[in-house]
DNA sequence: AAATCCCTCAACCGCAGTTCG
DNA sequence: ACGAACTGCGGTTGAGGGATT
């Protein structure tokens, strides 16, 4: 099924890369700019000796090289932006991304398949009470209520967050933030030598990834998103009776099947307790 | 100190969609 | 119009290193 990929090419070196590869496969971005995968990447690195597939070098720069990427530990605030956009969003990982450019795809479904889901499976285990007190398997209304607009509001902060995120577009990294960041130890040197060199050549810091990879159609589903929000939120407020059918429509659908889900098992929701604690 | 277990994360794989000659 | 190459994405793997026994 399918073509066979790249990298079963002959004569094709695959695993980690060495520091002589990424200094080989940086000065030919420098040189041709990081858009140029497309033209002869083979023939350009069969020359300069670096047998490395288009791909591997590709993922190569996306996720390690290229300037701006931010390592190491990941903040509270970025973790509950990651929770969020992820049951938003679902396993969209390019598209959370979008809302982190200094994080990459790849960093945050690591972190999500290492960290955050066992964070989140535990407290659904293991549910923290604020108060102390048992926690009842059916809540009231008014508490399901409460948990709901708390659900509804950091929705809507993380949603009103990221669409500001893409109305105002972060500055350009200076060199010297940049210099702060924790880049991975192999990798350092090259990057940051490299950057002054970059940015020279691109008069302003380059994010491939950041608000091209916003797509109008993610931006207006979240626009839409957030009127679902304040509607529901109006909704619970007065008491209204939402049926099923509502909820979907106003809902993006892993949304609505988180609540679904919790609702029909009489469960907390895990991101509100993420939130709470 | 050695063996084993467990966790992390860089890199790979496979697929679908897009672009180009 | 077509096929090959490129690009982007999400899922998965496995080497390396730290923790535990």
């Amino acid at each position: 099924m399918g073509r066979p990929p790249c990298c079963d090419k002959e004569g094709v070196k695959k695993g980690p890369w060495t520091p002589e590869e990424d200094l080989v496969l940086v000065s030919y971005i420098q040189q041709h700019g990081p858009g140029n995968w497309r033209y002869g990447f083979w023939r350009v690195f069969d020359a300069l000796g670096l047998m490395r597939c288009s791909k591997s070098c590709r993922l190569r720069w996306t996720n390690y090289l290229r300037p701006g990427i931010k390592r190491g530990n990941f903040t509270d605030q970025e973790e509950k932006l990651i929770v969020h956009l992820q049951a938003l969003l679902g396993n969209r990982w390019a598209a959370i991304s979008s809302y982190l450019p200094e994080r990459t795809d790849n960093d945050i479904k690591n972190y999500w398949n290492t960290h955050l889901k066992k964070k989140l499976k535990k407290m659904q285990n293991n549910p923290p009470h604020q108060d102390g007190s048992a926690c009842s398997n059916s809540p009231s209304k008014g508490q399901w209520e409460r948990r709901l607009q708390v659900d509804i509001h950091m929705a809507k902060k993380a949603l009103t967050d990221a669409i500001d995120l893409q109305a105002k577009p972060k500055a350009s990294l200076p060199a010297a933030a940049a210099a702060a960041t924790t880049y991975a130890s192999s990798t350092e040197n090259i990057s940051r030598l490299l950057q002054q060199g970059w940015m020279k050549k691109n008069h302003t810091h380059p994010s491939p990834k950041t608000t091209e990879a916003i797509s109008k159609t993610d931006f207006s589903a979240m626009e839409s998103c957030l009127f679902g929000l304040d509607s529901l939120s109006a909704g619970v407020s007065e008491s209204a009776s939402f049926s099923h059918d509502e909820f979907r429509a106003i809902l993006p659908t892993s949304v609505f099947e988180t609540w679904l889900f919790e609702e029909e098992n009489n469960r907390s929701s895990p991101v509100v307790d993420a939130i709470i604690n």
